[in-house]
DNA sequence: CTACATGCTGGAGTTGACTCCAGGACAAGC
DNA sequence: GCTTGTCCTGGAGTCAACTCCAGCATGTAG
């Protein structure tokens, strides 16, 4: 079965714009024309950019992909090339995701304060009196309040978080 | 304790240049200015600027972010909406995290891919014979492969990504 | 007194990933 | 034979989030 850059859009869910992109850019050799020089997508094809989806997905760069495309072109020799480059991407995701846990913990900590605060009906509970700094010591409360609730792990988390986050970072 | 932007883009881990970018769009009103009018950040400012990094790292929008300010600057009344906007914030955050894992699945699929075909030195045993096309039921393969290494769940997963992959989608 | 580090502003430039457009080809339906 | 729909190309435009620059001020070290 074959279908038109617009079918195939359609089923992988994104423009008819972004195939040509990723045509341009190198992403698609394998995509075959027919006799008017229009695009013909194998089902194939989709698969293949599925995948290519993925990695974009996964943060992967267009530059990146098309690096891994020519290298599935060149055949069997670049296995382990290619091998080695999911696994790093697998890394880096693995990467992303912890990170995004950590903000997660960090946003919890925030809702928190404003749960606590709106049934104070206002902010200046969690604030030094008479400025708008908050307490010092709001982190040590929001762990205890964890703690209370028998979040030990949630704690434990949030503790991590607050201590990397406020080491200096030296990129 | 005051610092200089300088000070406080280390301990943040960013740059000069964004911190007077974050300025700029509105993001820090809470930034007060000494006789020679350089910014000063207090402790209280660079905890501030904490939970604007982590809102960044949450993938909101400066846009959105300043806004938060603004809401914040008027006080009280805006506790409710304050704390609407971070529970959205986090339903973003979790349905981002749900789309890592989904792509990891996916990759750790291309991975068992890889892995088999440089065990068999080729990826031959993955195509149909004599073209470059990938054997229809590579998925199922797979499936029955996590099965046997009794990774039940992560069977389950894979299906259900494959599964959402390959049905339409409508954006 | 001069050099140097650090800061300031307004504004221009960069990057990546699209997104849109003008101008044209072709097949099908009326 | 005209309109409509879908496709093609090269190239320009957009957008967010920085990133860099020129030109200037100020405080400190030698």
């Amino acid at each position: 079965m074959n279908y038109s850059i617009g079918q195939a859009a359609q089923q992988l869910g994104i423009s008819i714009d972004t195939i040509r992109y990723y045509d341009k850019a190198g992403l698609l050799p394998f995509v075959k024309r027919n006799a008017q020089g229009r695009r013909t997508f194998t089902d194939n094809d989709l698969h293949l950019m599925r995948t290519i989806i993925c990695l974009k997905n996964a943060g992967v760069s267009v530059a990146e992909i098309a690096q891994f495309i020519q290298l599935r072109l060149i055949g069997d020799s670049t296995l382990a090339e290619r091998a080695r480059l999911l696994a790093q991407h697998e890394a880096d995701l693995r990467g992303q995701i912890a990170d995004l846990e950590d903000t997660l913990a960090y946003l919890k900590f925030k809702e928190w304060y404003y749960q606590t605060a709106l049934a104070a009906g206002t902010e200046a509970i969690h604030l030094v009196p008479g400025t708008t700094e908050v307490t010092p010591d709001l982190a040590d409360q929001y762990v205890a309040h964890l703690k209370a609730q028998g979040q030990e792990a949630a704690a434990r988390r949030f503790r991590q978080v607050k201590d990397y986050r406020n080491r200096d970072h030296h990129h």
